[in-house]
DNA sequence: TGAAATGTTGGGGCG
DNA sequence: ACGCCCCAACATTTC
């Protein structure tokens, strides 16, 4: 009898997941298994909702095993340690995992397959359509705009789509009643991951959790949504965009499932509008992997060292009133609370609500990447980092720094009706449309009845604070 | 995946 | 008819 560990991580599912897949093949047991460990990205690290999402995603990953009559064996301590144990408890002789490519996992991984190195460890990609070390310049080099890398990476998909073909699950996990009678089967409670406070219930609600529900909202966008996401993308008021992002982060989904679901064996290169930036979405992911590991050290240092001098403020009470829907700005706080009430945030009202704090505001963008990473569902660490810095503008392809987003502007714009305002700082349910993105203008008895703060700074005042601070590390 | 200032053009009112 | 002004609409420039 032979017995194989798999070690989830990222990849919190059955279908298209390569280290699974290479288990049944090489085994007659099969022991999954998941290790809460301190260091690394596991559960440990992760903010707060997405450590909610990642309790449920969990648990439905335990329910698909049970479907097979097998089970998520829980561990919780350092993964080297954790594995050593689990394989002698259950008499393994081989390892396989899915790679991830955040820094601390991967020096801490590259320490587990040595120190396991009996047990044959095998590594695989789950992650993302190409690994960072895949699509690269000529010179060998990562490339630092978007476009070229995109065209890049349709090409090379393009030239092999039959490698990027996802797996099916596996028929069969093999081995349960072993898996069963090992400690901490099933036990995904044990880990702790939802907070001893009762706001999760009601984030969670709004959620479908796990890879059979990653899959219906795939489908769904795909009926519904995809053919007009060119437009409809950008107006956080009506539904438009995937969804998909909790579900990719934790590995619900892979994105070759995605690409191949709607690209269905055609060229990126032939897809229609929509299809196409979908997909171009899907690569900013993988562009955002390939900038974290060739520069690991922009999730909190500026690529662009210039930024290290800026003259950022520092203002709490600001920061905190940002995080909490207060600024009297109503897309802005719209926004805000969109996050705290969802754990998710339209990426249209990302950029504006990213844009106040680093520009009107004055606040360092790694305070808005932190309050993200711990309120986000689908906080990555790669594709945070890299749109704080895409607006803050020290970046890889970022936005200029003097693009500054006026908040009004970009309401008025993208939300006309004020739908999505409403729906989310009920305090202006009933102001006008005109004056619902800018109720300081509203006349001065109508303005005393609201119950919503006057704005926390002048926009144009701010604007020009910005663009004078940015004037003295411009060189 | 900007906003605001500045420049240009052309229609219309008016003396 | 003409110059002049105003201003909207659009284009360009600047940050």
């Amino acid at each position: 009898m032979s017995v194989a560990i798999v070690w989830f991580r990222q990849d919190l599912r059955l279908a298209d997941n390569p280290a699974l897949a290479a288990a049944v093949a090489a085994a007659d047991t099969v022991v999954p298994v998941f290790v809460d460990d301190p260091a690394g990205r596991t559960a440990s690290r992760l903010g707060a909702a997405s450590r909610v999402w990642l309790h449920h995603s969990l648990r439905a990953l335990d329910a698909s095993l049970g479907e097979h009559g097998s089970a998520l064996v829980c561990r919780q301590g350092p993964a080297l340690k954790m594995l050593e144990a689990l394989a002698a408890e259950c008499g393994a002789t081989r390892i396989f995992w899915n790679r991830c490519h955040d820094p601390d996992t991967i020096e801490r991984d590259v320490r587990v397959k040595k120190a396991l190195a009996r047990l044959e460890p095998a590594t695989s990609n789950a992650l993302l359509v190409f690994e960072p070390w895949q699509v690269l310049k000529k010179d060998g080099t990562p490339y630092k705009v978007y476009t070229p890398y995109w065209r890049a990476a349709a090409r090379a998909h393009d030239d092999a789509p039959d490698t990027h073909r996802p797996l099916p699950a596996p028929a069969d996990v093999p081995g349960g009643e072993v898996v069963r009678a090992l400690a901490g089967a099933g036990d995904v409670d044990a880990f702790g991951l939802l907070p001893p406070e009762r706001w999760h219930e009601a984030l969670i609600a709004r959620w479908e959790v796990g890879e059979r529900a990653a899959s219906a909202r795939l489908d769904a966008f795909l009926a519904e949504d995809v053919a007009a996401y060119d437009h409809a993308r950008d107006l956080p008021g009506q539904r438009g965009t995937s969804r998909l992002s909790p579900h990719l982060h934790h590995g619900e989904i892979s994105p070759r499932q995605v690409l191949a679901r709607f690209a269905d064996g055609r060229a990126l290169s032939s897809l229609g509008e929509g299809e196409t930036t979908f997909a171009k979405e899907v690569f900013w992911r993988e562009f955002a992997y390939t900038l974290l590991y060739h520069f690991p050290d922009t999730v909190d240092e500026p690529l662009d060292r210039r930024f290290q001098a800026f003259p950022w403020r520092e203002d709490d009470a600001a920061l905190r009133a940002w995080q909490r829907g207060r600024t009297g700005v109503p897309i802005v706080d719209a926004g805000m609370r969109e996050l705290w009430a969802t754990g998710w945030m339209h990426n249209r009202v990302r950029m504006i609500v990213a844009s106040f704090l680093i520009k009107n505001l004055l606040l360092p963008w790694q305070a808005g990447e932190r309050w993200f990473r711990d309120t986000l569902v689908d906080a990555d660490l790669a594709s945070n980092a890299m749109g704080w810095q895409w607006t803050a503008g020290s970046g890889a392809d970022a936005a200029p720094f003097f693009r500054v987003f006026n908040p009004v502007l970009q309401g008025e714009r993208f939300d006309k009706g004020g739908d999505y305002v409403r729906r989310w700082v009920p305090e202006l349910a009933d102001v006008p449309t005109k004056h619902v993105h800018k109720p300081w203008e509203l006349a001065d008895d109508a303005r005393a009845a609201l119950d919503y703060p006057e704005p926390l700074v002048d926009l144009k005042v701010t604007r020009q604070r910005a663009l004078d601070a940015f004037a003295t590390i411009r060189g």
